[in-house]
DNA sequence: CAGTGGTCTAGACCACCAA
DNA sequence: TGGTGGTCTAGACCACTGG
């Protein structure tokens, strides 16, 4: 059963990216809504918080709620699995397995995966296409525990995550992501079919189960001009952060 | 005078930060802190949603919430404004403008300022330095309405967001961000001092103001290397998007 | 000034987790 | 099974916007 609040933000939502909202309109007040929709004023603010947070309508004290766009942020399950996000966004997805093999954990991997250094993991090169174009290098560390069941896996299998979901249970709940841009090596431009140096898009990630246990710790280069990631932030949600250097230190 | 729910935020996130709770840890129940804080459950929950949408804390339903992570999202002025960010940062940063004129805006730039083709704009470039080093190169227009405030500010003004807001009393609320990987090109290769075709990490964004009104639209090329962006999200809440190509179509 | 969103309360019921 | 977070209500007061 779906909450209310969520029903009534996927109508709202619904509406604005439908058009019957133009960016820049005004909603309706929330005593409005709430006796539109027979809730509480309380129910209503909570559904429109869920659009705030969307980047679709911002607000302000003691004026309406204004449409600030209408295209909604994709699910995490799509921001987390390429295949899901391919197939969601109308596009042919594919990948293989290069590589894999299990070996002890670097430094870094071990502070990322919240393992010691030297705990088993399992290394996996895997290259990603889209529209039958390959666009996606993804150098993934998983964690020991979970090695097994990506070992099961087709070398082929088109998405991992859901197979580990449906396969092994596994649920992935958290994901902390670092995005910058680097020259590629030699492995990615001939994986990747561009020249050696030249700009790739970077995404390193790791991802954690709703206990908040790391699961994998990625290394996923796009060539340039394939993907383009974007966030709207406002003064109140401002998720995105800008920092010097490669990376954080390890915590 | 801030709300309370934001003053417990706040006392949080500095306990988190401080490492009063470790990264996993269980936070204090809501009835335990409405408890300490002497307040409803009602406002705790505000300030809890608050650290969550931070990505500091998660939650699942009947357990307790656990620390994600120790650090915090900058503010929206640290984001859009490059001085603001590298001070709060402890780096020292510089900018100067190497060319600046008023001309009609194109297709693109009118869609994403709302404005009409061939309406006036403002075109600036500006180069910016972290620590002395050219790290940025900022390709910025803005509307002719804010135009003649822009004009008056010094060619090494240092913070052009604050200049704005103290000199016009303009406010910046609203934000989207594009990020992709682009190679050099000549002039960026020149002024950035590196090869050309090498890698730059791209954010293009458009900035408005809190009534929904755009107010600049930026290209801003990093150094490979001198920037990272990251972001911490999860099943509820979601802010990054992938999208493929280059930019999605004007609206 | 009336209307609107921002904050806060006190209580209720439910779904889920862990022991 | 008891404790926890998730949802919802009905009402209150305040700060701010806009005509």
């Amino acid at each position: 059963m779906t909450a209310r609040y969520a029903r009534i933000a996927a109508e709202l939502r619904d509406a604005i990216t439908r058009g019957g909202y133009a960016v820049g309109a005004q909603l309706p007040s929330e005593a409005e809504l709430a006796a539109r929709f027979a809730v509480s004023r309380g129910t209503v603010r909570q559904a429109v918080a869920v659009l705030a947070a969307e980047g679709l309508v911002g607000s302000r004290q003691g004026a309406r709620r204004i449409v600030l766009g209408r295209e909604r942020s994709q699910s995490f399950a799509e921001l987390h699995s390429f295949a899901q996000w391919a197939r969601a966004a109308g596009h042919r997805a594919g990948g293989r397995v290069l590589a894999q093999r299990r070996r002890g954990a670097s430094a870094v991997e071990a502070a990322r995966l919240a393992l010691r250094p030297g705990e088993p993991v399992l290394s996996v090169l895997r290259l990603r296409s889209l529209e039958g174009e390959p666009v996606l290098l993804e150098r993934t560390v998983y964690a020991g525990w979970i090695a097994p069941a990506v070992e099961r896996l087709d070398a082929d299998c088109e998405s991992v995550t859901r197979a580990l979901h449906d396969g092994a249970g596994l649920v992935l709940a958290y994901g902390e992501h670092f995005i910058d841009a680097v020259a590629a090596g030699t492995e990615d431009a001939r994986l990747l079919a561009v020249r050696r140096g030249s700009p790739l898009l970077r995404q390193r990630r790791v991802t954690t189960t709703p206990e908040g246990r790391p699961v994998e710790w990625s290394d996923d280069r796009y060539r340039a001009g394939s993907v383009t990631f974007s966030i709207r932030n406002s003064v109140d949600a401002n998720p995105l952060v800008r920092q010097v250097g490669d990376l954080r230190p390890a915590r």
